[in-house]
DNA sequence: AATCGTCTGGGACAAACGACCCAGAACCGC
DNA sequence: GCGGTTCTGGGTCGTTTGTCCCAGACGATT
């Protein structure tokens, strides 16, 4: 087995369990099924990581900056609302089918937060994360085009997250693109009618 | 401990795998958790189920059992069609706020079912049901109502399982009941505006 | 009251898990 | 080349899990 410094070994160990988790569910990353996944020896989790609950907590964090730069990457400005709300969406989409597994993680990550009281408020920050993300995009959208949004914005933005993450978790089910933009390309109109000239 | 017939038994652990499920999520439902919930010895367990999986099985056709009489239940008739797409919405929420647990637990499952080879085509079925009940209620209020839907029966019916799904999500992790009805009712004033006149 | 099928009680079991340990191999700066 | 650090290999430990077993207590039928 190669020899490898331990903070290489931590990012491999930590994409790994992304893989695993994304693809056969949480209750799959055992330290054992991790260790084969990434290519390293057993010893080598302990060596790296104080507990499993540390290279979880890793994990979460590292989903958590991913999801971040691809949500918020967003905001793709076009000559009217509509289409800048439609092509950010489709953004936003781009990214989720291009790494399925990311969006497995996370909402696997909400489910298992739920239930375990030692990590209550992962779940919650996780969502606050959304918010924050959908409310800041949409804030560029209404200052790129010139409008102001007629509901609060936080209203909106949880609009936004509502559908992005129904969408996304009955694709993960389905997958059905086709349907999913259909969704998608629907909200962003209705959105649109939501747009106000600004003050 | 008293005795109990097999038949009772297994309604009683079922309810109880529930219980733990929707609180402690799914990891936590051992059978002897699941037993000590029921207040059944753990012998009864391989007395009434062949296995765990049975009992899961069992679990998941009760889950959507209660789903489709919630969710069926649904299409509340008023005047115009925003009243009555409203009223349907909230009609269901009601059901939501009156037992988390079942939206919990589904969830859940979609989760578990999504990793997992051998529950490979559950969280299919259980979206199909999902979209079926959504039809069958955004057809009902058309009749009802006098007016058709301008886009086909099948993309609304996948938007209002998105947003329903969206919602409940996003209130099993902050639990803000107003904002979730803010979203529903946005929903209804939108969906509306996709009805036209009977042909 | 004797009998028979039903259910309980208290174990037992192998497997898999997280965690730990330590001798030694590989690598580094010197 | 040498010494010390870094990592690996292969094991062990206690716990928890699903599953199984069986003697015996109970309840209904006769």
């Amino acid at each position: 087995m190669a020899r490898i410094p331990a903070r290489e070994r931590r990012h491999q160990l930590v994409a790994a369990a992304f893989r695993v988790i994304g693809e056969e569910g949480f209750a799959a990353a055992t330290t054992r099924r991790v260790c084969a996944e990434a290519g390293a020896p057993l010893a080598a989790f302990h060596y790296c990581f104080a507990s499993k609950a540390e290279l979880l907590s890793e994990l979460t964090a590292h989903a958590m900056a991913e999801l971040e730069t691809a949500r918020a990457g967003g905001a793709v400005l076009r000559p009217t609302v509509v289409e800048s709300l439609r092509a950010t969406l489709r953004g936003y989409w781009d990214t989720v089918e291009a790494d399925p597994n990311r969006e497995a993680v996370l909402t696997a990550l909400t489910q298992h937060a739920l239930g375990d009281p030692s990590l209550a408020g992962v779940a919650q920050r996780q969502y606050e994360a959304y918010h924050r993300t959908a409310r800041t995009t949409l804030t560029e959208i209404a200052e790129g085009c010139g409008i102001r949004w007629r509901p609060p914005v936080e209203q909106l933005a949880r609009m936004v997250v509502v559908v992005t993450d129904g969408v996304t978790v009955a694709w993960l089910v389905d997958r059905d693109s086709t349907a999913a933009l259909n969704v998608l390309d629907a909200f962003a109109e209705q959105l649109a009618t939501l747009a106000a000239p600004a003050t």
